[in-house]
Formats: structure tokens, sequence, C-alpha cells
DNA sequence: ATAGGCAAAAATCTCGAGAAAAAATATTGA
DNA sequence: TCAATATTTTTTCTCGAGATTTTTGCCTAT
């Protein structure tokens, strides 16, 4: 019977791309979400693949890869596009991160050992440092706040064993990580988090699953509401 | 505001191939869930482009969409692999698909308008149509029942709103059309799945939700438990 | 002025050959 | 005999050019 650690990962997320399709596909991907290509750009090979430097069908691929992540959409025999983002899109992917995550943070708390507590632990702490260097609004800091806050994510839901729980969550962080950098540059400062994310570090290390999952449910879906709030041109 | 319906969809799911890759693509797709190339198999781009009469190029590319529904794994600099299988692979979709199936068929049950009752009802008769002319085990109504099988699971979360759970449900669904393919032929007369079915559709009719979702759950969670009672070599 | 259709242009899709990498085989030395 | 290295073979990856399809622009007729 095979060990479910030694099945291959769904996603290959090595440390460096071992090809140049690889590589035009994370410079790609970090371009869309960064926002360089807007959504709905239409993504003409022709022009990309001098701007990437690499050949067509090279860069065809990359832009295969992208359709795994929905972060681009291909039509029929009319190319590629920055997939469109929509308000009840958002809406969607964020109350399906939370079956998703919640679920997982439940396996998590019941199953997670000595070693899991202490990553939680170091994680948040992480953050919390990252929080408070967050204050004087520079561009870095507020990078590394976003590293950590994925990862504090990450760890949370560390402990639970199901690979495609964690492989759509990817995705759908993913898909997160662009609305947020598309609205929230536009409202800087977060919201209380700090007190969010030190509630659900006690509960889960409390092992109360219950509450655990309440309040990340809750977390998620602030993100939700804030976007709720912007110029409702915006987001079109 | 966009409406979420005139929304592309995440996965181009049209009635027929517009390209010569998408085309490689679904044949290559249909072979790796029929068993033809079997789990951990190479697939080497040499070889395939012969037998599936297309370039280097389009069959990598048709492999590369292939990865996006994890029916094929890429390593590297090493190429493609038919995505392994295991017991523990086979019950972590089968509980995913439970957490993601469940949810959908709740918003189902609280969105669904009467033509939505109507289809149910329509999938449920097309169904036991087909579970009549299942007895005499010939493949081509084997064939037909697992479409109507698919064809009602899929009417069933017609009205969930959410795209995102209807796509991961979709993926999911491929994974474990290729475990029963690659087991189930073996022991050819399914349970007593029509008074499970039965069950659903009266209380998704009731519209009581908790019914439904339990009976859905156990449903799904069946068919891990006959595959986990089948020889221990089998599935490796 | 607008609608329809025809022609030109642009973009996509496809293919086969060459370069780079990995795997397999053979060779050499202890 | 075994291990380590070198060579050969296989396979993957990459590129640019040609064929097909879509889009754009223009022209004509009502």
């Amino acid at each position: 019977m095979n060990d479910l650690a030694n099945t291959p990962e769904l996603v290959t997320v090595g440390d460096e791309p071992k090809t140049l399709a690889e590589a035009a596909y994370r410079q790609l991907r970090r371009d869309i979400i960064e926002g360089v290509h807007r959504p709905g750009d239409k993504l003409r090979v022709e022009h990309l693949k001098d701007q990437y430097e690499v050949g067509a069908g090279t860069l065809r691929e990359a832009l295969q890869l992208l359709v795994t992540d929905a972060l681009v959409v291909a039509q029929g025999q009319r190319g590629f596009r920055v997939a469109p983002i929509s308000l009840d899109d958002f809406a969607d992917i964020t109350r399906t991160r939370v079956l998703l995550e919640t679920s997982a943070l439940q396996q998590s708390i019941e199953l997670g050992d000595d070693a899991w507590e202490a990553s939680v632990v170091a994680a948040f702490h992480l953050l919390s440092r990252a929080e408070d260097k967050l204050s004087d609004g520079a561009k870095a800091s507020r990078e590394e706040w976003e590293l950590r806050n994925r990862a504090f994510h990450e760890v949370l839901i560390g402990a639970c064993p199901s690979r495609w729980i964690r492989h759509f969550q990817n995705i759908l962080y993913h898909q997160s990580e662009r609305y947020r950098r598309l609205s929230l540059f536009r409202q800087p400062i977060p919201r209380d988090v700090h007190a969010e994310h030190q509630a659900i570090v006690d509960a889960a290390l409390a092992r109360n699953a219950a509450e655990a999952t309440r309040i990340l449910s809750e977390h998620i879906m602030r993100t939700l509401e804030a976007v709720r709030q912007l110029p409702a041109d915006f987001i079109n």
C-alpha cells in the first residue's frame, strides 16, 4: 500500500524552475497577480514571447500552466486572456475558501502533534513581528506581511492530511491574492487582524475545533466585506 | 457589477473540440480513465505523437491540459507520467468529494426552483430506467448507467451557484471515475444504489437538506468501502 | 447613413528539426 | 567481481517557419 507522503505532489512546487516554460510561467503569474496584465487583457503570444524572451511554443506552454491556476482562460481558437474578475467571483472564491479551510483546520486540530503546535506558534510570532513593522506603510514590509500571513494560514492547516484540500486551497489562495493586490492597496491599513489571529491560535492549541473554525470563517469572510465596500466601479 | 452567469466557465467544456490539442487531450483523458495507459506509466511524447496523429508540440500541450485534471504529473526535465494511484489517495478524493458535494447539495436545496426539481426528477427517472437494463451485464448498458449516474449527480447540485465548487467537484469526479474503472469492473454488480438515490431525491424535494446531505454522504462513502474490500495487491 | 460582404492583416495553431538533458550501456581500473 | 567513469542512446525541451482561423478595414449597394 502506498503511503500518501510518498506520492508526488499534485502540483510541482519545486524551489527553482528547471525549464524555461516554468520560469516564464512564474513570471507571468506574478505579473498577473500584481496587475501588470489586467483582468480581461488579451495575452498575445507574439508580443509576450519577446517580452519574456522565450519561443512561441514555450510561452504557449506557460500560458497553459496558468490555465491550471484559473488565472488565464483559453478560448477555442481565439487565444488566451487574463481571467476576468467580478465581485460575485470573489464572493464565490471566499466562500469556497471558508469551506475548505475550516475543514482543513478541523482535521489539523484533530490530528496535529506537538511539532504542528510549535509551527503554529512560530508562524504566529513571525506574523506578529511583521505587523509591528507594518505601521510605516513601506512597500517592503507590506510584502513581508503578505508572505508571513500566507505562511501562517498554511501552517495552520499543515496537519491536515488531505492533499486534495490543500491543492484546491492553494489555487484559491492565489485567486484571493490577486483580488487583494488589485484592490487592497487602496485601503492599505488592514483591519485589526492581530486579535483574530491570536484567537485562532488560542482555540487551535486548546483543541477547540468548533471555536477555531468559527473564528477562521469570520476572519476570511471579513475580507469579502472589505472589498464589498469599495467603490462599485472599481471592481469592474 | 458582473453577473456570475455571464463570466466564462473555469474550464472550457465545449461540446466539440475546436483544436487538435484539445482533441488529443480528450482521447488521452479517456484512455487514461479507461486504463489504456496504466497508473505510473511513462507517457513518451515521441511514441504518443504517432499514436494520436499530432505533432510533438501539440501532444505536449494535450499532456499539459491533463496535468490540470491531475490525471498526469509532469516532472521537471523528466517528462510526463500517468498519475499514480493508491488507496490513500482514493480515500482522500472520496472524503473531499463528500465535503464539496454535500455543500453544493445544501445550496441547491436552498436555492433550487421548480425547474431544478423537474430536472432532478427527470435525471432520476433516466437513471432508474438504466438500472432496469443493467441486469444483463452488457457493457453498453453499463456505459449508459455510468453516464446517467454522472448526470444525476450533476443535476442534483445544478442549482448550486458556486462555479468553484462545481469546478473542483468536476476534477474529483474524473478521478473517482478512473478508480472505478480500474477496480469496479471486477465487482460488476453495484450494490443497491436505487434506494439510496430515491431517498436523496425524496429528501431534496422535501427541502430537507440535513437528511439529503446525510444520505448523499453515506452514498459516496460506500464506494470507498467497496474498494477497500478488494484484494490488497490490486490497487497497487 | 447603415448594413452587408469582400479583401487584407494579424493572430493563433501546428509541425518538424536541432539543442540540451537524462538514462542506458560499455569501458576501465582496482 | 565490483565500483566509478566515459560513451552512446534515448527522450525531453526549445525554436522558428508555414498553414489555418479570426479579426480588422474598406468598399459597395440599398
